[in-house]
DNA sequence: AACATTATGATATATTAATCACAATAAAAG
DNA sequence: CTTTTATTGTGATTAATATATCATAATGTT
């Protein structure tokens, strides 16, 4: 399958290039990094080629610039408000979840709609519908994560897009109708575990 | 992009057409639905030619007998039991995610290396990592959560393939090596964000 | 009989990755 | 210092996959 595309892989080089440093390497060759992350060498070079990022004939890549590269790509020299919709099962789950800071993302506000939760003392504040337009333009927030029922999700989509938000993490199993220029990423617990079923018995029947 | 698969888009038909029957409609065209996921009517009708649906001439699609045709491609005749592996923040959110049950998949325990996890008093008993192959075998799991940190993904991802996992939601950011038999879905959240604002500061550019 | 819709083939286009090829060059070896 | 060598950097070509578009026969409904 050809779903990974060349920032993915990105992400994916630099987490194994970390690895290798804890690991006590200070370079690395694109035949080697290749091998570990199941693409070619040439795969590897051209990625880092596209981006600017060059190596050392014959000594390959400094593992630490690698990763500076890779960061700088990403941009990550300031820390990333966002704004998480729906404080349900799934909202909660996300706020306790401690990779987002690990990436510099910071959940400043929650918002949903039921008014009992706006009083309960939460380390992130939690907010009804009508206020994220105001909290979105006052905080410059460009990301917002979906994770309310779909039957709310096109109608959050469009009022958080209006308010400024340029990119959606949209958890929802609908998918959402926005304008071109603002990025939407999808992600559905169950539906990868249906994906995951339906290849593991589609092998099977393979063989 | 080209990322969708034909799979990923059945389930997103399903959920589309889901809505649909709430609010009250029996049949479909392949040009409304279309319309909805963001396809061409001639992709919804060759995804349904391709596994046997068929719609009726001039009438459309009967929603139900698509959903059912949908769920009947999925298999979802019985439940499916998982293993999730590691207890941390990550783990102990997806336990309380109500989405997997919904589709019909259920967390039936829970491997984590820390002892005094295993005495805590949970809905689903947690168990040390060398007790993982005897519950797979006992209980015939298929499909494991692998929730961990990067350093232990690999050797955990072994370890249960080994005992007869097929498929594997790998939350890790590390791409793991298993036989080609196994089908590994990755989800990585940080990642998710990290490319969603990367892709937002390149629209940003290309204006 | 008219018509709208499905079902499907054929063709074209786009995207992504794999493979081959080879010049350039820094490092290592002699 | 010169030669050798391994690796990068990159173009060209091919292949695989996915999607878009066009076309048209088949057919159930009106």
């Amino acid at each position: 399958m050809y779903l990974r595309s060349n920032i993915t892989r990105l992400l994916q080089y630099r987490s194994c290039l970390t690895k290798f440093q804890e690991l006590g390497f200070e370079t690395i060759y694109s035949y080697n990094l290749g091998m570990h992350i199941g693409v070619s060498a040439e795969q590897i070079r051209k990625d880092f080629s596209k981006f600017n990022i060059r190596g050392n004939k014959k000594a390959g890549y400094n593992i630490e610039e690698l990763i500076t590269a890779i960061n700088k790509i990403f941009n990550k020299t300031s820390p990333q408000n966002i704004l998480l919709i729906g404080y349900g099962n799934l909202g909660q789950s996300l706020i306790k979840y401690k990779g987002f800071s690990r990436s510099m993302f910071y959940i400043k506000a929650i918002i949903d709609i039921d008014p009992s939760k706006h009083k309960r003392k939460t380390t992130v504040p939690v907010f009804p519908p009508e206020k994220a337009p105001e909290i979105i333009k006052k905080n410059g927030i460009k990301i917002g994560i979906i994770a309310v029922p779909d039957i709310a999700a096109q109608e959050i989509c469009n009022m958080i897009v209006k308010a400024g938000i340029k990119g959606i993490l949209n958890f929802s199993s609908l998918v959402l109708k926005a304008p071109e220029d603002v990025q939407i990423n999808n992600i559905n617990l169950g539906n990868e575990l249906e994906a995951i079923f339906y290849h593991i018995q589609l092998k099977k029947k393979n063989i």
